[in-house]
DNA sequence: GCATGATCATGC
DNA sequence: GCATGATCATGC
């Protein structure tokens, strides 16, 4: 008794029925109940659809050409609203994969038309799902925008070039822009053959990046309006970092204050002046660098690197503070770090001050985190911060100040972990072993952000 | 000059 | 009021 349909309309508004319901009353064969994993995907396809377990492979509904997903949404601290993760689609078969082209690749075919159900994955207190509380936000059919596409099929490309090249091995999420190659398989040692080499490779699967899901929730859950700063034509035969370094090129070796006059934006001494500055010369008003549409869906996080006119790097790099829960309750492949690592670029905006301490443009240098350091000192820090939060944070005081244990600048020569709030009263929270201490923030070595950057200087 | 704790400034 | 980017301040 599976639903059937006549069309696509059909279909899809037979989807929009599922509109504000919640999982667990959609949930008519207690699929959650049995399988205690929230398997959503299941719930949808055996309950809402009525299709069998044990279905094929094949896009869903094959026969309009239609691949069934779905993806968690969550509510951000601050209000915003977020993909939980990427989505995974099929999995690679490298040997299949290299003698095809994109329209014939088994990414195109599978996945051209996406039917995506949208649910609020809600957490209980203990940092668990709570799947009475997952609702059903929003359906859609997803069709990839002409522009999406150019990127998409720049991103295939490279992934198809590294397994033409015998690199299957190398692949990493980290080297595309929207369409990824992600793990996927019960365990790390899921390997799979490559053609070109006799080194096996991850099992990996396309995926659509967190970036490009976060962007598509905020269009179509939140009808937030994204300004392009690159068109087709251009990404025809140019990246996305190119288009940026070129928007920049005409400002390099100019003091903050003349981009500010040439760009007619006003004067200001703020902290915030880089990034009014960067969006400026990207043609966007405001500070709202999140509301370009590449930033959004490519999540390109801007960062500013500002180096003293003797050359020497004085300020370390500062990200978000450390969301202890999640190191608690989760091991490093599973980390929200890792996550966030993996799947951001960083567009560094390179300052250096001169004899008058006016910061110059030196350049800009789209950069993302290599699986090695990633896997090594991100990871070594992040493991190192779980133990401590087992045995207890160790914090004293000295003269007026205190310390702690936590990994610092000499632990591996990258990253480190230090506080980071208005002050140390108001930024105490609480660890979930019960101790109290300053919010703390992880940061990259100044000395390691020099390495990356001083080619620009 | 560096390491690291502390806090400012802005925007939501 | 708080998160985050940016920077200051102290001590070695």
């Amino acid at each position: 008794m599976s639903f059937k349909y006549e069309s696509i309309e059909e279909l899809v508004s037979y989807s929009k029925e599922a509109e504000g319901k919640y999982l667990i009353d959609i949930d008519t064969k207690d699929i959650i109940g049995k399988t205690n994993k929230g398997s959503v995907g299941a719930v949808i396809e055996q309950s809402y659809f009525g299709y069998s377990a044990n279905s094929k492979a094949e896009a869903d509904f094959a026969d309009v050409g239609i691949e069934l997903k779905t993806t968690g949404v969550i509510r951000q601290k601050r209000g915003t609203i977020a993909a939980k993760e990427r989505l995974v689609l099929n999995i690679i078969n490298y040997m299949d994969e290299v003698g095809r082209d994109f329209a014939t690749s088994s990414f195109w075919s599978k996945n051209n038309k996406l039917l995506i159900f949208f649910y609020t994955y809600v957490r209980d207190s203990n940092g668990k799902p709570d799947y009475s509380k997952f609702q059903i936000l929003k359906t859609i059919l997803h069709e990839f925008s002409e522009k999406d596409l150019e990127i998409i099929r720049q991103d295939w490309d490279l992934i198809h070039n590294k397994i033409k090249l015998g690199l299957a091995h190398e692949l990493s999420e980290g080297d595309t822009q929207i369409l990824g190659a992600c793990t996927k398989g019960a365990s790390k040692k899921s390997m799979r053959e490559q053609p070109f080499s006799s080194i096996p490779a991850k099992q990996r699967a396309y995926s659509l990046k967190q970036g490009y899901m976060t962007a598509l929730v905020k269009q179509y859950i939140d009808h937030e309006k994204l300004i392009p700063i690159t068109n087709v034509k251009e990404l025809k035969y140019k990246t996305v970092e190119e288009i940026i370094k070129e928007k920049f090129a005409q400002y390099i070796g100019k003091t903050e204050l003349e981009i500010i006059k040439l760009l007619n934006l006003k004067e200001s001494n703020a902290k915030n002046n880089a990034q009014l500055l960067t969006s400026g010369i990207l043609g966007i008003t405001g500070t709202k660098l999140d509301k370009i549409e590449e930033f959004s869906k490519l999540n390109i996080k801007f960062k500013t690197v500002t180096y003293e006119k003797t050359g020497i790097l004085k300020e370390s790099m500062s990200f978000e503070n450390l969301n202890f829960q999640d190191i608690y309750l989760n091991d490093w492949e599973t980390s929200e770090l890792k996550m966030k690592f993996e799947s951001t670029q960083f567009l560094f905006v390179i300052f250096q001050k001169n004899n008058e301490n006016q910061k110059v443009l030196k350049g800009v240098k789209l950069w993302n985190v290599p699986l090695t350091i990633l896997d090594n000192e991100i990871r070594e820090v992040y493991v190192e911060v779980k133990k401590l939060l087992a045995d207890g944070i160790v914090e004293w005081k000295e003269g007026n100040r205190y310390r702690n244990n936590l990994p610092k600048s000499g632990f591996n020569g990258v990253c480190h972990i230090r506080p980071k709030g208005q002050n140390r009263v108001k930024s105490m929270i609480v660890l979930p072993n019960g101790q109290e201490l300053p919010n703390q923030a992880f940061w990259f070595n100044a000395k390691f952000i020099k390495e990356l950057t001083l080619d620009i200087l």
